[in-house]
DNA sequence: CCGTTTTCTTGTCATTTGGCAAGCAGCATA
DNA sequence: TATGCTGCTTGCCAAATGACAAGAAAACGG
């Protein structure tokens, strides 16, 4: 296990040079996770990130039927934690779970901390990351308001094709806002169509 | 028009002492807006942010049949720009008109990253903001999921009581992703109710 | 004050989505 | 093989929301 993908994703949220994203990645553990492991759960501070290099993770909450929300799903070069809980310091609602067998690079609070405040070409990297996900639920927020479920749908899988593979209907239903039988149901309106 | 509000707000997103937060607000210049201005279109970088000191914002986009679809009311003592324009350069998607007269105060990118440079403080204070803004429109995004137009509303009146004195019902529905008809109807069914 | 425009409401009907329950299929395991 | 378990589909009907159009009410400008 190399650390090469974690510095190209580095260097892709933030061009720098490598050795200089090769430094950032020193302060990486890997992290391996099997599928359906829960590895954080509610109620407890969120204090590790996770670069996923391989595989797919989820967050979710648990609603007041009790039902599950998939908040987010996470796949490749992309950055799991819970913002608020990570750098607010306050618990957290949500849960994370392996939706398969995961390599991920993982990096504590304290040591992000270091990072972001020796190396300002590290707090670009994470303001960047920041806005670009700021940016990504901002349009799925649009997406919500001017689309209907099969759009959502269809979008979704252009977007993020791996989710299929993994994650059950009613997760993904959950996360694009409706429920698992409507979401059975458009799938079968579109074989029709085809 | 003096500074003291924006100390205030500075000092409440990150507490610092008053002298650092009286040099944070140096950067800032007033600027005053009439309703109904539209101060920035799309299509340009989004170069300018403004703190809120009195009135109301918001931000919009139009959709593939032309109709605007309101992405944000920004109030009292809030931030306004489009971060994924502002931080990454590039032209926005987004408009933003006043909703009523407005008394901001405004900071341009450059003088911005200066204060990100020079001051961990600021620093400090920008991330707090983007991450407390990330994980409202998170919040958000989980009422589009979970709640009902209805629920969606009366929270609206809730946290954001003063867009009703401003904004017409067309820019309230767009932003619940509701019809302006539907909402007018679940207002007479909440009047019945009571 | 009048006339115009915008905003809001309402009626009718269609479409989308949900709730519930039944059934089927795959799959793990005793 | 028998037995659950989970995930997916489907039928039936209800509820929520939208589309369109008409009209009432309010706001605005001269």
């Amino acid at each position: 296990m190399n650390k090469e993908k974690l510095h190209q994703f580095i260097q892709n949220i933030l061009p720098m040079p490598l050795d200089k994203a090769a430094h950032i990645a020193t302060y990486f553990t890997p992290k391996q996770f099997d599928k359906n492991d829960h590895f954080f759960k509610e109620g407890k501070i969120c204090s590790t990130s996770y670069f996923i290099e391989e595989g797919l993770l989820r967050s979710y909450v648990i609603d007041l039927e009790g039902e599950e929300v998939t908040i987010e799903f996470y796949g490749k070069d992309l950055f799991a934690n819970d913002f608020l809980s990570f750098f607010k310091r306050i618990p957290s609602k949500q849960n994370f779970q392996a939706l398969s067998d995961c390599t991920t690079w993982a990096i504590g609070y304290e040591d992000l901390q270091l990072c972001f405040h020796t190396m300002p070409e590290f707090r670009e990297f994470g303001r960047m990351m920041l806005i670009t996900n700021y940016a990504r639920l901002q349009d799925r927020m649009l997406g919500m308001i001017q689309h209907s479920a099969e759009q959502r749908y269809l979008h979704l899988i252009q977007s993020k094709p791996d989710i299929f593979q993994h994650a059950p209907l009613k997760m993904i239903a959950s996360y694009l806002g409706i429920t698992d039988t409507s979401l059975s149901r458009i799938r079968k309106d579109l074989t029709k169509k085809v």
